[in-house]
DNA sequence: TTCCTGATTGACT
DNA sequence: GTCAATCAGGAAG
């Protein structure tokens, strides 16, 4: 169990018997932590303000090499390199050409692990992330890995960023909810289905997002073609 | 160097 | 339910 043995109480929140977490427990394989994170409390500050958000789905990816969905599936990369890295740090990679996703690094430097943050709940801060992500219902705020992202305000350059030093903050449950399981979102191949049942969220919770199997676009348009001259 | 794929989302039917 | 937007990473030649 992790060591911290008070409640600082980095998000200034009542209630809830919680710890702040420190980098030896990011140390475990990703699979252990993953599910230590339902309930946590992520906050993100920026000059327009501090947003928290309750935990409510996350994945894990390992970088033994044995993980096909991983980013460190084929070993380092400059993408990937905070994978690498030192655990409780924030891997934040840029997805479909438009989206950013943040993962917190797991398991011992070299290990290339990581947890995605898939959705969460906006408890504090909800008007700016409002501001962030348009009219959408509450709930929906944080819905997603990349509307987490927004909805938090991280952004790219804060790749590679301590999730346990300012502008980040994290608080953890100590009897973090019984999670449900599953296959992860979105990862095709062996990477997904039953052999790995990485995903975890809370059961119930309306601010989960939607299971989504991998979609292969074999009947999308083609490509734009270079223009050809005539 | 070229081409395809993807840990997504929101608009549209 | 389907599909397009958009770009970095990586495989293939």
């Amino acid at each position: 169990m992790p060591s911290a043995a008070t409640s600082s109480d980095v998000t200034g929140l009542p209630g809830g018997d919680r710890f702040v977490p420190d980098h030896a427990l990011f140390a475990l394989p990703a699979t252990e932590i993953a599910p230590l994170l339902l309930g946590g409390l992520l906050t993100h500050e920026t000059d327009a303000g501090a947003v928290v958000l309750r935990i409510t789905e996350v994945e894990a990816y390992l970088g033994d090499g044995t993980d096909p969905g991983s980013h460190a599936f084929r070993g380092p990369t400059a993408r990937n390199r905070v994978m690498y890295g030192p655990p409780g740090h924030v891997y934040v990679y840029f997805s479909y050409g438009m989206h950013a996703c943040a993962n917190i690094v797991c398991s011992p430097a070299g290990a290339a692990s990581a947890v995605l943050l898939r959705a969460a709940e906006v408890i504090r801060g909800e008007a700016l992330a409002q501001s962030r992500r348009g009219a959408v219902p509450a709930r929906d705020l944080a819905r997603g890995p990349a509307r987490l992202t927004v909805a938090a305000g991280i952004r790219l350059d804060e790749n590679g960023a301590d999730l346990l030093a300012a502008p980040f903050g994290l608080e953890l449950q100590r009897r973090p909810p019984e999670p449900a399981t599953g296959p992860r979102v979105g990862v095709s191949g062996l990477g997904g289905g039953a052999g790995y049942p990485w995903r975890f969220w809370i059961p119930g919770d309306p601010a989960v997002s939607a299971y989504r199997a991998a979609t292969r676009r074999g009947a999308r348009a083609p490509r734009r073609q270079q223009p050809t001259r005539d």
